[in-house]
DNA sequence: GCCAACGTTGGC
DNA sequence: GCCAACGTTGGC
């Protein structure tokens, strides 16, 4: 019997629920609408370890994404997307033309994962940041809230998911 | 293992 | 462009 508030907080490759992340991209490099137009996008050059670690560990297939956008003048939520494949060693860091190269890294033994990323659909407006800073009584300990958050990837619990939607 | 220096992120 | 916050590096 599947509890609803197991829903999301469980996570390994074995697990069978469903689980919800964000993933932040500056739209200048790559934007919801640059995900629209190529379906499908390997996430590439991450170089944090912990972000690492949910797409390495963590993520699955059919996952739910917030597609966030960072450094720009309305930094907020544009689209959803989801997880579309399991996670395997980021290309870029053996290639040593990339701004991702890792010498450090071998083929035997990669250092860097990453899993692709599908289009799901735009949002009718980007849900702000400082919108969700308004919400935050609702968004009990939501990780792009916290104190000089810098992860480029962060999970969302189905509460959080369900209410940010709710916003749109 | 400590921690200063340095580089990066990302809101503003 | 500024800068706070945080992660990484490397000397010791």
């Amino acid at each position: 019997m599947l509890l609803a508030d197991e829903i999301g907080t469980k996570s390994g490759r074995d697990g069978i629920f469903m689980n919800y992340w964000l993933m932040k991209s500056e739209p200048e490099e790559f934007s919801i609408d640059d995900l629209k137009r190529v379906k499908r996008e390997p996430w590439s050059g991450v170089r944090n370890y912990q972000a690492r670690n949910y797409m390495m560990k963590d993520m699955k297939v059919g996952d739910g994404i917030f597609f966030y956008h960072s450094n720009t003048a309305v930094p907020g939520i544009s689209g959803l997307a989801e997880v579309s494949c399991d996670s395997y060693p980021d290309p870029t860091q053996f290639n040593k033309k990339s701004d991702y190269y890792d010498a450090a890294s071998t083929l035997e033994n990669p250092r860097w994962w990453l899993v692709d990323v599908s289009f799901k659909r735009k949002l009718k407006r980007v849900i702000s940041l400082d919108e969700l800073k308004l919400q935050a009584a609702h968004l009990e300990d939501f990780a792009l809230l916290r104190r000089g958050n810098r992860l480029s990837v962060l999970p969302v619990t189905a509460q959080q998911w369900k209410f940010i939607l709710s916003l749109e």
